[in-house]
RNA sequence: GGAGGAGUGGCCGAGUGGCUUAAGGCGGCGGUCUCGAAAACCGCUUCCCGAGUAAUCGGGACGCAGGUUCAAAUCCUGCCUCCUCCGCCA
């Protein structure tokens, strides 16, 4: 969410910074039509509340002393009426200020490239060295589903399209890579490890920015609680600090969390329909930080290479991107997007998604913080990137490790998880 | 699921309609004292909104949402959360 204040005071800017993205410019002028009107009555409301009060404390002593006040009170009547009238009619603008608010999207970092979709995403670097095969690469789907670690059929009977079972050394793959993702953000990177709550509640799901306008990506829980199932921890781990402040001294805070993720992948029917790549229900481990505001760039870039090392010692190879403004998520300053090899493909495709919302979602989820020495509250600054997304992860080891005879060498990082050092037909389960 | 109890500033905690401008304490910050520290003493210390360059002024917030009243932390209704006991349960 943006700070009205600032909208109003540098509109120029906001609409020009909106216009990047692609953003029509018109609400913005609705809505500091319905700012200035709210600012009018809330003057006029509160000159009103101070006369109350002052009669209030008239009548009070008046009582006291035994005197008559019931003129004072009737005249005290007609002043509450009037006022209940006008607090109604403000919240109700209030309420569209911030209904529209909630739908604005963030502004662009200054160095975010100009550009209207993924072609125009720049890329930053590059690391590893694109294997080379002597026969064709098999897709991953193919690798697994042969290996019987992968069985996309009868997760079909289970559940439907877009789910998968693990089998075998295809689940003690993925529970690996959760432990070594974890085990390395923790001991090596300075994160502190969470479990959150998979089911979130509206407040979370607008904290963060995935409602009001994504609501159509979310699974709901039947019932009149109105559960939403996460797309990705950052929901929950970010709303952790949700309404409270925090001192300059706490900051800055890692954490990182295993989870399940769960989207509903609503209009993308026909993309990536094989495969582990896009799922209903996925495994990630998340990175997220709260940050002071004059830190949060190069908090960025070390969250950005904490993700990537998950890649290099796995010894994947990859990319990074920086997201144009055409393509920059609804909430985010600045994204960088992890791209790892697919050799069945012949391309790098997204792993990890790196952004800073700087003051954005906190502004949403009331996280502040209180400098030493200082008085007031500043909003922190959040950022969250994946690290990494656990199948697609599988899918990468899956195709870039596949040897000619089907087998899957497992990185060497992974062994002292998973006790082999590859997957061959002789391990194949049993069908 | 049933029966009770409770939610007040960073924390503890007083407050049953107007002497509350939310007492008091703890913690924190600054000062006096000291070679330095501790102790003691003095002062400052919730957040949000509006107006103002500012000092400041005004309004609002006592779990959340409504209601009664000239006036609500206080009374009423609904909801949420936590605690205790009973039942059920991995």
């Amino acid at each position: 969410m943006l700070d009205i204040r600032f909208v109003r005071e540098h509109t120029d800017k906001v609409i020009e910074a909106l216009k990047k993205r692609g953003y029509p410019a018109d609400t913005i002028e609705g809505l500091l039509s319905i700012e200035k009107r709210r600012r009018e009555l809330i003057r006029v409301v509160e000159e009103e509340k101070q006369q109350r009060n002052r009669l209030s404390q008239e009548i009070g002593r008046l009582k006291k002393e035994g005197r008559d006040a019931s003129h004072l009170m009737h005249q005290a009547r007609m002043v509450s009426e009037r006022i209940t009238k006008k607090d109604a009619e403000l919240r109700e603008l209030e309420e569209s200020a911030k209904k529209e608010l909630l739908l604005i999207p963030n502004i662009p970092h200054e160095s975010v490239p100009i550009g209207e979709d993924e072609r125009e995403n720049v890329e930053v670097r590059r690391w590893g060295d694109i294997p080379e095969f002597t026969f064709e690469p098999k897709n991953h789907w193919d690798v697994g589903e042969s290996l019987g670690i992968l069985d996309f059929e009868r997760a079909g009977k289970i559940a439907g399209a877009r789910f998968v079972l693990y089998k075998a050394e295809g689940a003690l793959l993925e529970r690996a890579l959760i432990n070594f993702m974890l085990d390395l953000h923790t001991r090596e990177h300075g994160y502190t490890e969470v479990f959150p709550p998979l089911l979130v509640n509206r407040d979370s799901m607008t904290g963060t920015g995935q409602l009001p306008k994504f609501e159509d990506d979310l699974f709901k829980v039947e019932g009149e609680r109105g559960f939403l199932l996460i797309p990705t921890a950052e929901v929950p781990v970010t709303n952790i600090h949700r309404d409270e402040i925090l001192n300059e001294d706490d900051l800055p805070i890692y954490y990182t969390a295993y989870t399940p993720c769960f989207r509903r992948e609503a209009g993308s029917y026909g993309k990536d329909t094989r495969g582990l790549i896009r799922q209903h229900q996925f495994n990630k481990v998340e990175l997220v930080k709260f940050v002071r505001p004059e830190d949060s760039y190069d908090e960025l870039e070390s969250l950005t290479v904490d993700a990537e090392e998950v890649l290099k010692r796995l010894n994947l190879p990859y990319r990074v991107v920086t997201l144009c403004t055409g393509d920059l998520g609804f909430a985010s300053a600045k994204t960088y997007d992890i791209e790892v090899w697919f050799p069945a493909q012949g391309r790098y495709r997204e792993i990890s998604s790196c952004s800073n919302f700087e003051d954005f979602q906190a502004r949403r989820a009331g996280i502040r913080f209180k400098r030493k020495g200082k008085k007031g509250t500043e909003f922190v600054h959040t950022l969250n990137g994946s690290g990494l997304a656990v199948g697609r992860t599988v899918a990468a080891i899956l195709e870039n490790f596949q040897q000619e005879d089907g087998s899957v060498i497992i990185p060497e990082v992974l062994r002292p998880y998973m006790g082999i050092d590859k997957i061959n037909s002789k391990l194949k389960a049993q069908n």
